[in-house]
DNA sequence: CGCCCTCCTTGACGCGCGTCAATTCCGGAG
DNA sequence: CTCCGGAATTGACGCGCGTCAAGGAGGGCG
């Protein structure tokens, strides 16, 4: 996450609490709950007192695997943070097609941006696993803005970071799909890629079709991307874990992103 | 162009000094630049003697129609406000293809969440006119925000609301190129449409061939588009002025925006 | 009036990708 | 081991759109 560089911290403020994400719940407050709620980037240099204020105040709810969390165009009543699982956001055109925005793991706000621009949800979100989310009123993130004015550096900084992804989106989405594949495979070697004598091996983590919408594609299209990057010599498949030869290469295809 | 979900109003704020966009300028400033800055939403409830500081430290800048302000992947060393003229923000694909991400007008900030986010900038930025600007150091952003916090609100608003916009950007990529004339026909129509006995008449503003690269395709495909148009009777093309015949077909090409 | 320049339109063609359909692959249950 | 079902692959085909090339259609100007 982009913090500011110019701008000092706002002092600790006193209280009987120590701060920091590490602290232990209060006892009549669900651990994952608090740790999600403090672990939060859109407060995070909110009091304990105020996150404990959310965590009261906030719905908790159990998500399946492949249920809704929000659907775009309904009236944005609230917003979420994820307590554990994942989560996806996209938009679903009217043919059906989906264009992943992002995805989202523990202690990721839910549908913050609609909360905060009123209006309506911009785009879906889908559990990818099962899960746990807490659900607050957006009347709590205003007053939490109010009660602590430094809060708003860390909202600021949230939407800052979140344009810019976007914009990576959008970029990508000019790509075809051989690049998007690349693009997505290459920033998976760095994330997660394990170094193996033969070359850098990542495990896709869910099943080639979901990976194919997750691309905005289909699953016969990127089964011939593969193919493609195969025949290159680029990466081996096997199964639904990938061996990449040539980091280089990917990053090249997915258009320049060398670092 | 673009700009199809509705986006909130930000929230006027009580404050003890007079504010306005209607407050003359300091004499020793260009009144354009005053205007300009003082109207900038991205700090609307900045005090007078705050706008005015910026005023001072801010470089004034001519850009000619066609000229770059600002290039994807440069270094982020400051941002602008637009003082006259329009701008355009786009990325520019390796193969030369363009995605607009907003069209700019007097008071609108330039590549502001660059220096929010720090790093680089995320989109080229070309002036679509001649047009004057001015441009400051990414630091007197933060130093506004520490005095005045209240700022911190409107950038938060702004934020959210162009996120959300960007959001709208993706969806309409998604839409071939005639449901994304429609979709433009009908904000166009909408926003600067003129009620006559035949229908709402539509002033381009530009050429077909710019209104292709805006809509991210070429001339010729834009040139079948309307020709579809033509023939389901829900437009008349009349060199660069479009008379609109059904506002309800153009919605529902463009995709459910009935609003 | 003719000339030229820019913009627009129209047709032909190729490429990428989504769709449909037919196998093939693979893991788990019996 | 066999059988089964879902996932993955492969080929054939159509559609949208970008590209190339060849005309129109104004409009300003000598």
């Amino acid at each position: 996450m982009i913090d500011f560089v110019g701008i000092p911290a706002e002092e600790p403020r006193g209280g009987i609490i120590a701060r920091g994400n590490d602290v232990s719940a209060p006892s009549d407050i669900r651990p994952d709950v608090w740790a999600a709620l403090r672990g939060c980037p859109l407060w995070r240099a909110a009091s304990d007192a105020a996150v404990e204020r959310l965590a009261r105040a906030a719905a908790v709810r159990d998500v399946s695997r492949g249920s809704s969390i929000a659907r775009e165009g309904d009236v944005a009543d609230g917003f979420g943070v994820l307590v554990s699982g994942r989560a996806r956001v996209f938009h679903l055109g009217a043919d059906g097609r989906q264009i992943t925005f992002e995805d989202l793991a523990t202690t990721d706000p839910l549908a913050a941006v609609a909360a905060l621009a009123g209006g309506r949800y911009p785009a879906n979100i889908e559990a990818m696993t099962d899960g746990t989310i807490v659900w607050l009123r957006r009347d709590a993130l205003y007053e939490l803005l109010l009660e602590e004015p430094a809060v708003a550096r860390n909202l600021i900084s949230n939407l800052a970071s979140r344009v810019v992804n976007f914009t990576s989106v959008v970029q990508s989405l000019a790509l075809d799909v051989p690049s998007r594949l690349a693009r997505y495979l290459f920033q998976r070697a760095l994330a997660t890629g394990e170094t193996t004598p033969d070359g850098l091996r990542v495990d896709l983590g869910m099943t080639k079709g979901e990976l194919a919408t997750a691309l905005g594609t289909v699953p016969e299209t990127l089964s011939r991307a593969f193919a493609r990057l195969k025949d290159d010599g680029v990466v081996d498949v096997q199964g639904r874990t990938i061996v990449v030869f040539d980091v280089g290469a990917l990053a090249r295809m997915g258009s320049g992103y060398e670092d």
